[in-house]
DNA sequence: GTCTATATGTGGATAGAC
DNA sequence: GTCTATCCACATATAGAC
C-alpha cells in the first residue's frame, strides 16, 4: 500500500515541524520554546502547526516517541556479537552524541502541565514502557554476565544510566574545559561505569 | 553595630520571601514560578517584593548566593580531622538532603534569560568563584592523597561531583523504585566516587 | 491545509494612595 | 514599604477567507 503523493507531502512536513521543534526544545526547553518561533523557523504559519498537532503538548509528546524509537531502532541495529554491558554503553553514546548535535530535548521533569500530559498519552507511555523494558533486560543480562556490581540495586544502575543523558557535566566540560565534545563523552561514560561495573 | 527593629523586621521579611521562592524554585523552575503565586505564598502583596528585589532575575540570584554561602558555611563547619575526599562526599551530602527537603533549585543552565542574569551580577559571580575554587583545591588535595583517580582530568571529577547535585536518579529512586531518600542519596554517593575513587 | 487576524489569558513590572 | 489596580508584552489557541 504506497502512500499518495499527498500523504507523503504531508508526511514531510509534518517531519520538518518535529525536527525543528525537536532543536528548540533541546535549545530552550518546553516553557521557552514558543510556537510562533517555531512557525517562523519553520516557515510555515503558526495556525498550520495547529492542523498537524492539536496542541502544544501533542507536539512534544511527538518529539519523544520520535526519539525514543530511535533509540530502539539504535538497540535493533547493533552487532549480534555486542554484550549487553557493550549496548548499554552504545545507547548512552548514542545518546550524548544526540546532545551534541542539539536534538535531545531533556524534556522530562520539566514542565508539570507537560507531564501530565504526557502521562496521558497512549502513544508516549506505550513507547517508554517499550523502551524501559529492553534497557531493563540488558541491564539484568550485564548483571549475570558479571559486568555490572552485583552488589548494587539494578534500579540504581538504570537510573544511573538514564541519567547520564542529561548530565550537565558534558557541556560544563565542552564550555568551560575546552574539552573536545566526544571526548567528553568519552570520560563520562568512563566514570558512569567504572561507578557500576564489576571488576 | 546592633540593627534597629525596624531593619531586623525587613531582613525578616526579605528572608520569608527568600525561603519561599527557594522552594518554589525548586519545585517548579525558574520559568514557571510565577511572581503572583510567590506573592501569593508568602503572604504579601507583589509590589512589595519588588521593593525588595527590583527583578525576577535579581530574586534567584539572591537565592542561589544565599545557598552558595550555606555551603561555603557547611565546608568551614566540617571536623578538622577530615580527609579532602570526605569533605567532597559531605558536600554533596548536604545538596542532595537539600534537595529532599525542597530546598535546591536546580537554576544553572535552566533559562538563557536566567544564565545571562547571573553571569552579570558580580555578588553571584563572586560566590560562585569562592565556592568553585574552595571545591576545587579539595579535589586537587584528595587526589594528591591519591583517594582519587590520576588518570582522570581533575575537570571531570570537578564537574561529576557538581552534576550529582541534580541527578534526576534521586528522584527516580524515590518515586519510581520506592527509596528511602537518605537510601538513594548514600548509593548515589557511592557510585559516584567508585566512579572517581582510585583503588 | 495554509494563510492573516484575533480572542483570551497570564506573565513581569509599575503607579499611586496610604 | 505595603497595598490595589493597571500597563504592556507575549503565549496558546482559534476563526474565517482562500
Amino acid at each position: 500500500m504506497q502512500l499518495s503523493i499527498k500523504q507523503q507531502q504531508l508526511r514531510l512536513r509534518e517531519d520538518a515541524i518535529l525536527d525543528t521543534a525537536n532543536r528548540l526544545l533541546a535549545a530552550r526547553g518546553y516553557e521557552l520554546m514558543s510556537m510562533d518561533e517555531l512557525a517562523e523557523a519553520v516557515g510555515v504559519a503558526k495556525g498550520s502547526i495547529y492542523k498537524h498537532f492539536p496542541s502544544k503538548e501533542s507536539l512534544a509528546a511527538a518529539c519523544m516517541i520520535r526519539l525514543m524509537q530511535r533509540a530502539s531502532a539504535l538497540l535493533d541495529g547493533l552487532p549480534a556479537d555486542m554484550t549487553a554491558v557493550q549496548r548499554l554503553r552504545s545507547v548512552l553514546r548514542w545518546a550524548l552524541e544526540s546532545r551534541l548535535e542539539g536534538g535531545l530535548p531533556l524534556l522530562p521533569s520539566t514542565s508539570p502541565t507537560l507531564q501530565a500530559a504526557l502521562m496521558s498519552s497512549p502513544g508516549y507511555l506505550s513507547e517508554v514502557m517499550r523502551l524501559n523494558s529492553r534497557v531493563k533486560a540488558l541491564v539484568k543480562e550485564a548483571r549475570t554476565d558479571g559486568a555490572l556490581r552485583a552488589d548494587l540495586a539494578s534500579d540504581v544502575i538504570l537510573y544511573s544510566i538514564y541519567s547520564r543523558t542529561c548530565d550537565p557535566a558534558l557541556d560544563y566540560l565542552i564550555h568551560a574545559s575546552g574539552f573536545d565534545g566526544h571526548a567528553a563523552i568519552e570520560q563520562l561514560i568512563e566514570v558512569l561505569f567504572a561507578g557500576i561495573g564489576a571488576g
